[in-house]
DNA sequence: CATATATTTCAAAAAAATTTGAAAATAGCA
DNA sequence: TGCTATTTTCAAATTTTTTTGAAATATATG
């Protein structure tokens, strides 16, 4: 039935072959720079150049992945507003299309992933402040400035995620 | 000999043992987020609040890692410019210390990681665009606004990376 | 130059992350 | 409600990454 499928659509689809491998070449790349698994790129790839939304089990047989695989990769992608279900008459699967907007997709990520992180981050420097040697220490001085450089670098952090952001307004 | 240089220098050290717990756990988080093994974020963790110089066998004794980890790890915060040696007198060993200016960090991990990354997707999006449908074709200008998706994303962080090197200068 | 010391390298071991496959859960429809 | 199609979950298998340990290499010093 999926090779079926394959056979059904190959003369209009053959075009793109090359295209849609590039695709998926290209985002495996991306997400992996973000950290996200192989299967999760491939996955936004293949939907990336897919005029129609395709299946769960359409993704996992064009790709070769398991139906597992193909499930957690999309619900990576679905967290992260990368993908949308889009409804279809008559067929009870969803079916998925790639979310184009990468504004959306980034600002997703900075939210999700390093935002918490740079919030605990704070926090963590406010326990070294606690931790830090007594003024009469050694080196005192040494210490302080250490601290002072991780507080600038959270605060300039706090600057950079939204500048980023707007800047992906693009 | 290594737990001998633990002792002696006890007294002084254990004020901030707890500082330095949290500078490992701070900068192994730091680290992972751009992708860098568990020892690399130790080792600088442990160098950050280090008012002096260790040498590989002191971080490698102290974090209970081996020597090789040690090494490989120093070499690759040696290639980011993330620590310096420092030449001491009668010692034939090198001695690092961590270079706490996170804006040469940075921006060595920009121009080695991620600027590469950005050339070959342009040379990636060159190449799907001859693997493009002819224009007659069905979805013809579907794909045609993908592409220029694409074209707009990597125009994008082109002006992103300088940018985060500017917004780094803090 | 020989020797001792320090560092790097790299194959094998260990650990961590990802994928699979099948069972469980969920949801649509008669 | 019961039946079937679809999706999710998760333990086990696989794959990838990281670490170790020891041999090889390099370096300083007498």
């Amino acid at each position: 039935m999926e090779a079926d499928d394959n056979n059904s659509l190959q003369t209009k689809d053959n075009i793109s072959k090359a295209l849609e491998l590039e695709s998926i070449d290209f985002f495996v790349r991306l997400m992996s720079l973000l950290g996200l698994p192989r299967s999760v790129g491939e996955i936004y790839g293949l939907l990336y150049f897919n005029p129609e939304a395709l299946t769960m089990d359409q993704v996992a047989s064009r790709l070769e992945i398991s139906i597992g695989s193909a499930s957690q990769g999309l619900k990576t992608l679905r967290s992260l507003k990368a993908v949308k279900t889009s409804y279809v008459q008559g067929d009870r699967r969803d079916h998925y299309l790639a979310e184009s907007e990468f504004r959306r997709l980034f600002s997703t990520f900075l939210n999700d992933e390093i935002l918490p992180h740079l919030e605990s981050a704070k926090d963590r420097i406010k326990r070294m402040e606690q931790e830090m040697p007594m003024e009469t220490s050694e080196h005192f001085e040494f210490y302080n400035i250490r601290i002072e450089k991780l507080k600038r670098l959270t605060k300039a952090s706090g600057r950079l995620l939204p500048a980023l952001a707007r800047l992906l307004k693009l």
